[in-house]
DNA sequence: CCAGTTCCCGTTGACGCCCATATCAGCCCA
DNA sequence: TGGGCTGATATGGGCGTCAACGGGAACTGG
């Protein structure tokens, strides 16, 4: 067993999740954790875009613009996805200014499609991290865990042979 | 003079149960054995992620993460399931750090899931170990007995003479 | 001049670091 | 063979540090 610097290359992925509140002036706190990955990769503002389907934000560094970027590039710009995308990422986006003590202020942008009132939940999700409304997180991660349980026991089933 | 491991070929893997206390400031010791397996493969963080069925944690080192990087890095990226199987393991993962004593803090997101209040129970599953509450992990393993007693005797049913 | 924002400081509570103690199992030696 | 010794482990607690948070003051643009 000769592996020991794999600590690294795992401990800048954006993981786990907490709640932290707004106060009186709107701001709330970015969880030390996700902060220190951000700040290793030299980024002092975030990225946030609207996500499709989930009344969530997918936040990261300018590095996950240049994602979108890279994949906009990629499409012809006569037809109408690369039109669409670009809307979607550029239009559906923002940025968020990380004060001095690693606070961003909730703007309406953020309310408005994630539905937060007065508390945020911050959850990771590797190459970047969303924001949520504690309750919808919870509603959406139940979802989740039953899609997943349901493709387990159909595995399970297909090997088993159809006992049940 | 270290230690003299791998006489035997079992000994880097997790194995038997026990339950330690919580104390007054929310810690719990990890069994002095998985510790050492942990620093044998140079983990000083642990990886612990929500079951899915069971209210149970399943724990290890950073190379249970990599096992569920892996599962997912075979999904296409643009379909739900690789959506889902990431969220599940980096939204309800978490590290849980092991201080000089070699104990965790059990975390909300850990009482949360597990029904765990003052006691924990640690069960070995060969290549990670799992965090019970101690009351559900003895309901739990009555279950799994009862399953396989079953299985057993339909087995023995049809030897003898073929019914169902 | 006012509203919104940014900077900066103090408070508080959680967590990590360190040390002490208890309990227990294995070991040595009489 | 039994009793005391010794080291490891589990557990308790003091204490310093830092993150989350609240709020005052300065700043800036309209």
């Amino acid at each position: 067993m000769r592996r020991r610097k794999r600590l690294s290359c795992v401990m800048d992925l954006f993981l786990s999740s907490s709640v932290n509140r707004i106060d009186a002036k709107g701001r709330v706190s970015v969880p030390a954790k996700f902060r220190t990955i951000l700040q290793q990769r030299g980024f002092s503002e975030l990225y946030a875009l609207r996500a499709l389907d989930i009344p969530a934000l997918d936040v990261g560094g300018q590095d996950l613009l240049d994602v979108y970027q890279k994949r906009i590039a990629q499409e012809d710009p006569f037809l109408q996805t690369a039109d669409d995308m670009a809307f979607f990422c550029y239009g559906d986006g923002a940025f968020l200014k990380l004060d001095q003590d690693g606070r961003i202020t909730v703007s309406e942008f953020v309310r408005g499609h994630t539905g937060i009132t007065d508390e945020v939940a911050f959850v990771g999700r590797g190459h970047f991290f969303q924001i949520w409304e504690p309750g919808r997180l919870a509603a959406y991660g139940a979802e989740v865990r039953a899609r997943l349980l349901r493709l387990r026991q159909a595995a399970s089933t297909r090997a088993d042979g159809g006992t049940e």
